[in-house]
DNA sequence: CTCCTGTATTCAAACGTATGAATAGATTCA
DNA sequence: TGAATCTATTCATACGTTTGAATACAGGAG
């Protein structure tokens, strides 16, 4: 800017002023901004960023935790989140926590040294922690929690209306003509699992389906999402095991119905004639599985949107000290008929 | 700063020293030390990164650009550059092109505004142009192109060898007994296309088994690889009505590997009694499918880790005022084989 | 001919840190 | 005893911007 000032006869201030059209910029004529405007070119300037926030107190970048960037539910929600950004210029900076406690800590200092005005954090059960996100209320930096539940509302969430979900799904499979279906839920500790298990006896009950106890099994506890397909294919035998017919399925997740039909496969039962199944998420692989997977679909990349203008909101809020009052919203999920649920035969 | 310098009764410059345990801290006795610490402990410091990075020009920050963060080819690259990354406190800013060029150069320019200190770019073909990079390399900030080949090597460069692994992948079919394999090939335009053919070639020569034309088709240049599994499936249909009989199926990649074994169930050819089939990538779905996709791994996650020790380094040498090299790396593929491949029943 | 308002531009001070040079006392050495 | 070296600390400036306040000159109102 310096050698732009000197190089157009004006001075720093000036030039910035054309810069920046400022308010103060409308005093000054077309033909110096032409003027100073074209020098800038033609020297080819690029603005420090670093130094435009440090004056301005305004970084215009957000935060980006994602427990593991691996995971195919994570990365619909990061083209929503960039979607939104880009409309307004803001950068993400991305750290993936990989489930680890001490590596959200830490990835937390980096952030926070950088000034981050606002922060997204894509979370499964594993990492939400209120503690964790203490050090940002006390920065006072806006934050929205995307895909799960926090216990206290005072910071922002964005996900799907699970108990909605839970019914959408039971009520696929009933209309079909379903009545003996098994359930593989989710862990207990993840709320996740109650709302959406609170959406399937809803519906059951308001047709008079009772649920039989014997074809439910649990994730356990320590379920970790990598070994979806495994754990999925395992109690999948668990419940053929048990020899309690039943012809259709319905699984907690994507990657849990994929084990699971691979285990009904395995025991020659075809999919979806002798058993349906119906996952949850509609993540990637689902559209890709012989045969295609059925599922409740998650509006992930709505949801990264809307995480996205939530905080982008509330960054202004913080920039004009004004109050930001922190908002739960819950997105409807919508059923995605594949080739994997029909009529049972029998 | 000022605070800490104010209450522990030493200057800025001390604390400073102090902090960042400089050269000069050496004269500092850990008396004053330990006081500055503590009283910077008690008062919740957090360095101001902004400040820091514009006075010792360093900000430790580099871009990451993205063709498409929702391509399960990216993610586990990613994995691998945070991994990188994390042992060193950089971070990074994560854009995703969406294979758009506007898009491209916009986060480019917000990118420079933010001084990155290095690049690197997960280009698949559509997105891969020298001059998209030509001001990176005017500003002088290094950058290393992860996935594929640019013509030019003054920009590092960090890729699979794809000879090697057309060349494993016959390799496998061709030890398990089959001769009359079909192929889809990649698109034309597309380096690796030709360079995994040339394994392919080389190792069929190398065995005196002649390829048959009539097996072989390719993805359209207009590929998009968000339609490779609705692509894989129309392209094997076309295989199954040239009435060539073959007993395997090499694909370019996972995902058209998938759409062909979708083709194929659908016409009632069991797999992997009836044909083989063989993918590329070791992509996430890979080992989803049901039978689960014999592949040939890049490795993704090592390419990634190696790109960000690339850039670190010439991050460094930059730092240093060094001369950098740029460099070209070629990993080897590694064959998975899973329950996709057998010996030919025929 | 004042005084005011509007236009065009610049001054000067910050933002929070890093660091070469300076200061000053204590110790060592010839 | 004076000079040199070591230890402990501070001064002052720069990094590249933004912005409230100041300056300077016009033209119009009274």
């Amino acid at each position: 800017m310096r050698d732009i000032a000197r190089s157009s006869g004006f001075s720093i201030s000036a030039v910035s002023l054309v810069l920046n059209d400022a308010p103060l910029a409308k005093y000054i004529p077309d033909q110096t901004k032409k003027r100073i405007q074209s020098v800038a070119r033609k020297m080819g300037y690029t603005p420090n960023h670093l130094a435009r926030a440090l004056r301005s107190r305004r970084t215009t970048t957000i935060g980006l935790m994602v427990f593991d960037i691996t995971d195919p539910f994570c990365t619909p929600i990061l083209r929503g989140v960039e979607r939104a950004l880009y409309q307004l210029s803001h950068l993400s900076i991305l750290t993936d926590a990989q489930n680890d406690r001490t590596r959200f800590e830490r990835y937390l200092e980096l952030l926070l040294e950088r000034r981050i005005e606002g922060m997204l954090v894509i979370a499964n059960w594993l990492l939400v922690d209120i503690n964790l996100l203490a050090e940002l209320k006390k920065q006072s930096v806006p934050t929205v929690v995307i895909g799960t539940q926090l216990k206290i509302d005072s910071i922002s969430s964005v996900m799907v209306d699970n108990e909605a979900g839970g019914r959408i799904a039971m009520e696929h499979l009933y209309s079909l003509g379903h009545r003996k279906i098994a359930f593989i839920r989710g862990p207990k500790v993840l709320g996740d699992t109650a709302q959406r298990w609170r959406g399937v006896k809803s519906f059951a009950n308001s047709v008079g389906l009772t649920v039989d106890p014997k074809l439910v099994v649990d994730l356990p506890n320590s379920f970790d999402p990598n070994h979806g397909f495994e754990t999925g294919a395992r109690l999948t035998d668990e419940l053929l095991r048990r020899k309690r017919p039943f012809t259709a399925l319905m699984a907690f997740d994507d990657i849990t119905a994929l084990g699971a039909m691979h285990a009904l496969t395995k025991a020659s039962i075809k999919i979806p004639e002798q058993c349906s199944i119906i996952g949850f998420d509609d993540v990637a692989p689902a559209a890709l599985s012989i045969p295609p997977l059925t599922t409740v679909r998650q509006p992930l990349e709505v949801m990264g949107e809307t995480a996205a203008d939530i905080i982008a909101g509330a960054m202004n809020a913080m920039a004009e000290r004004r109050e930001f009052q922190a908002v739960q919203i819950r997105l409807l999920p919508e059923l995605i008929v594949r080739r994997s649920t029909r009529l049972p035969s029998m």
